[in-house]
DNA sequence: GCCATAAGTCATCAATCGATGACTTCAAGT
DNA sequence: ACTTGAAGTCATCGATTGATGACTTATGGC
């Protein structure tokens, strides 16, 4: 029972133990707010003690920073070409969250804004990880505040959409909805 | 000392102690997530005892909610003339927090969007006060969606500015920025 | 001036949280 | 095969939380 996950492993192999806490953590952090995961949780999803989570990452906090950490990585996303980036951007967002793997991380992010100790580690990363990589690639006059921009757009689609699930941005409208807001992140490049 | 309050008030007036503790409530739940604020801090602020929140609200999520009812109401802010709503709302919600009374919700709205109990209290107060009423008084093609986006654009910047405090939108840039998100929010109007 | 009732205070409960340390069990090196 | 150290388990601590009930104090009508 309790085997049938990964192939070969000795039953007993740290590393893989430690990546399935943090894929579980993961999960937890951008379906809840921080305050709301337990580690007792986290532990029980990914099938190991609870006491692991403290071992392997030291504290709830430090588990939650090698969560974020790398998580947005939009350069990948949008390196290509500039053209599609409002629909691209807005697809991410507003898919499911099956989908949408380099964007987990939006998610956590929008779930921790309310905690004075794990804010300004989630703000650094974004900031580091998208709104300047973005700037960067945007160009021209005022690239850094139509990075903001596109930014403040991304997160206020993400809290609508999986912060609050307004029901405006599911269904027939909600397809008019995204491709006006395709258009305006479009508008900002 | 204790009584350098109010000029009158026989010190035992219940609905007073009321609107301390939902004034302090209010303040709190603006600048700390949900379960970052306790019952005890809020009386703390209040001045009273800790027994009495639960008194007079019955629990910490009736308080909540009665901190988030009738918080919204754009209307009156925005009835008067839609030719300068976009700068209207930028400058109440990137504002300073003293200033923009009508607007506290809204901060409340962004740090409650991870609890699974609260958001859809707030979700549905942001929706009923908020989008709705902007998307009546927007008439016209797809006015639904537009009211959406607004609400987008609002709830990411006010993330951005309050919850993340990212430097983009603080000095210069900030203002260059600030001027963009008015336009952008006047092109959906 | 008294007294019934509202307003406020205090102590405390039960639950939950993150974290720690001692103990047990397995796997690998020789 | 035996030993050694890592990997995993278990029990529990201390702090904090929301909430409750008994008790004390002040207020206003008579």
């Amino acid at each position: 029972m309790k085997s049938s996950r990964e192939p070969t492993g000795p039953a007993r192999n740290a590393a893989q133990t430690r990546e399935r806490i943090l894929a579980a953590a993961r999960v937890r952090f951008s379906r809840h707010s921080y305050e709301n995961v337990g580690t007792r949780d986290v532990a029980a999803d990914a099938g190991v003690d609870a006491a692991l989570v403290s071992r392997y990452f030291g504290s709830k906090e430090k588990l939650f920073a090698a969560v974020i950490e790398g998580g947005f990585r939009v350069e990948e996303h949008l390196s290509e070409h500039l053209s599609g980036l409002g629909k691209h951007l807005v697809d991410q967002v507003l898919g499911d969250a099956r989908e949408a793997a380099g964007f987990d991380a939006l998610r956590v992010l929008l779930r921790a804004a309310g905690n004075p100790a794990i804010a300004p580690l989630v703000a650094g990363q974004f900031q580091r990880e998208f709104v300047r990589p973005l700037a960067r690639l945007l160009r021209g006059r005022d690239a850094e505040a139509r990075a903001a921009l596109i930014a403040a757009y991304v997160i206020g689609l993400a809290t609508m959409r999986h912060g609050l699930d307004a029901p405006a941005w599911t269904g027939a409208s909600g397809r008019k909805a995204a491709a006006l807001a395709a258009a305006a992140i479009q508008a900002c490049v």
